[in-house]
DNA sequence: GCGTCGACTGCAAACCTTTGCAGTGAAATA
DNA sequence: TATTTCACTGCAAAGGTTTGCAGTCGACGC
């Protein structure tokens, strides 16, 4: 049933490998005899069997992405971004979900080798040198972690953390807390390590939490430890922990913005629609998909691993394109932040509004607990 | 460099026949030969090549994942649940995003052909015929969609329209609309259909509007035409519109729940998180990818399509497996629903309690715009 | 008129695996 | 002892495609 290259070589009359460089190298064939070929072969629907070719050719014009989470929020704007670059490539993509699992990283990147020619880690909690490892099996491309001599796709969260943490100082909070992500995450390392720098700085007083799971019940379960540390200003390791933090906090009778504020960090579609609307660092993740789409493509473009003139020589373990791309964040500041203990002039202006028409207005604080903040504040 | 059977046959002296039959009928193999092949190939790292394997058997242990938009939140849980579920059976899984164009299903279908055993196709756009038509170059599941003659998995959204639009009756609603969704979903179609029959047994009148784009903006753009069409309550054809909807309302003034209540469909994640929370009709996302994997590789498992000794007779046109499941859906009450105009009664208890410490007790009313609930009824 | 070149096409090997068939030797049966 | 059975293994073809090599044929230059 299937129809091959040799019904449409018989059809047209041809020889198969005449069919085969119709489509694979057109210029070598004859135009009239082309167009015959290509006219057949739309009849019978032909099209060509890439696991057939991958086999001669070494290339099966398919890539892995590897992800951590993919019902995390974060993620799908970049296999969306991901696939649809690499299918103007023309390459299809396995997509595969690790649950957070290292060994089940470890465990997919083996499974999917042989049938790709190169792997998108995306957030790894994998070992740096398991990584390194993995990479002499199959040309690997690296998402929010940074491998020596590893193609790696950066988002610049240390210098959003800074600019997070110096908005916050701003402000005028001056005792912050970090909600660290989960164990093994590179943003989570450089996010603490440039938030210390910048509290240290501009004289804050730094909290750091974690590890945590980077989930909404992650951030949920911190609120009570939160609250009583006695900070007021919140910079969380993701948008999920921040708005689980901004429900358990609410519940514990905590306004926010009022009395604490919270920014979190990737800006996914979701921070725009809480109330209230998250400051966030916003992180370019569809940018990273088809950024790192192209570096595997371009490294994997160089050496025809496996093919057939060319013998030895290119052995597995030689140095590959070893580009980092770093990519801008920026912070959007919405309705989750506002001043802190320090500014209580500002304070007092917001607390004597009442819920009144100019909730409508603008942004503004959607709880409108007045009340409730004066009493947080007696306390503190 | 990549390691072959024929690698591991000369390290442990054998034929390699035998390692071929070590792994795929291990029960031919004398055990003492089994152990020591296996032990070689571990120690060379071996693992089968898929591309190989499946140019002779005709299956190849891959499927297709082919979705409308892979960032809208309805589909995330549902990928992760199919992935899960297709590596538990050793299969990996094509993921690829037509961005709701018809267009780009069949093509993705046609691409994905030969290299995958069975395609689901997730709320397609395309027409019923074109399926059916695709259905006989590769076994397709479908979700989301009712083809004769295919396998489908449904949720059964017209029961939950009928229970939303209950709700809403039961609250006091007389007027009410259904904000539509896509051309060419089925599930539009299927609750227009129930949410047009529960309406009127329940002496309600519906308005109809649209279609529109399933998406945050299509339920934002709606707002005006909303409020100016008198209801008191809306079904929006998912969550994401509700959404964009009560955004929407929000500018114009319009509370949710006080003078417009909003139901939503798919309980997607966010709509817990949202203020006021969605009262939406739950889909059960996760197991209609688990059902609908099953069904594929139960259907895949029966013909061994293109394998060797069979011959003839499995024509690709016969009839297959046909099976429908309906799958259960629940409505959900949150807090973006209240009493219509008809129930006064808890209308005014609702407004008589200001926004005290009550809000934190129940999940309640979180907007608490006293002022403005009494000043819309006045409007009205 | 001969040689050369170039454009085009055919031939056949190779990629890695599976599997029907046949062969081996030993054990079980008659 | 002769025969059958059985467990195991090897042989070789097949699956669809690519590609180096070689062949054909007409055109062109001298």
């Amino acid at each position: 049933m299937p129809v091959t290259i040799r019904d449409v070589a018989r059809a047209s009359g041809v020889h198969i490998s005449t069919v085969s460089r119709t489509f694979s190298a057109p210029h070598l064939v004859n135009p009239e005899t082309r167009v015959r070929v290509l006219a057949c072969a739309e009849d019978l629907g032909y099209r060509p069997n890439r696991a057939a070719r991958a086999l001669i050719t070494g290339r099966t014009h398919n890539i892995g992405l590897i992800i951590a989470d993919i019902a995390n929020p974060f993620f799908p704007p970049l296999i969306k971004a991901a696939e649809s670059q690499a299918r103007h490539r023309d390459y299809h993509v396995f997509v595969a979900d690790t649950n957070e699992d290292p060994s089940v990283e470890e465990e997919l990147v083996h499974a999917l080798a042989k049938q790709v020619d190169g792997v998108l880690l995306c957030s790894p909690r994998m070992s740096n040198s398991l990584i390194e490892q993995l990479s002499r099996e199959v040309p690997l491309v690296v998402v929010n972690r940074q491998v020596a001599g590893l193609p790696c796709v950066l988002m610049d969260v240390g210098q959003g953390a800074r600019a997070a943490i110096e908005h916050l100082i701003g402000l005028g909070h001056t005792r912050i807390a970090l909600l660290g992500g989960p164990r093994g995450s590179w943003t989570n390392r450089e996010m603490r390590r440039a938030a210390g720098v910048a509290a240290r700085s501009g004289g804050a007083e730094l909290t750091v939490l974690g590890p945590n799971p980077p989930t909404e019940t992650g951030g949920l379960a911190l609120a009570e430890q939160v609250r009583r540390s006695g900070v007021s200003g919140v910079l969380a390791y993701n948008d999920l922990m921040a708005i689980g933090l901004i429900e358990g906090l609410d519940t514990l009778g905590v306004g926010v913005p009022q009395e604490m504020s919270v920014v979190g960090v990737d800006d996914i579609a979701l921070s725009r629609l809480t109330r209230p609307k998250l400051t966030t660092v916003a992180t370019p993740t569809a940018a990273a998909g088809r950024t790192a789409v192209d570096m595997l493509l371009q490294q994997d473009a160089d050496p025809p691993r496996g093919a057939r003139g060319v013998g030895v020589a290119t052995a597995a373990g030689v140095r590959r394109t070893t580009a980092q791309v770093m990519l801008q964040t920026d912070l959007v500041i919405r309705d989750s932040t506002g001043p802190g203990p320090r500014s209580g002039r500002h304070r007092a202006g917001a607390a004597a509004q009442g819920p009144g028409p100019q909730r409508l207005a603008g942004p503004g604080d959607p709880t409108t607990a007045t009340g409730d903040v004066v009493a947080s504040y007696a306390k503190e």
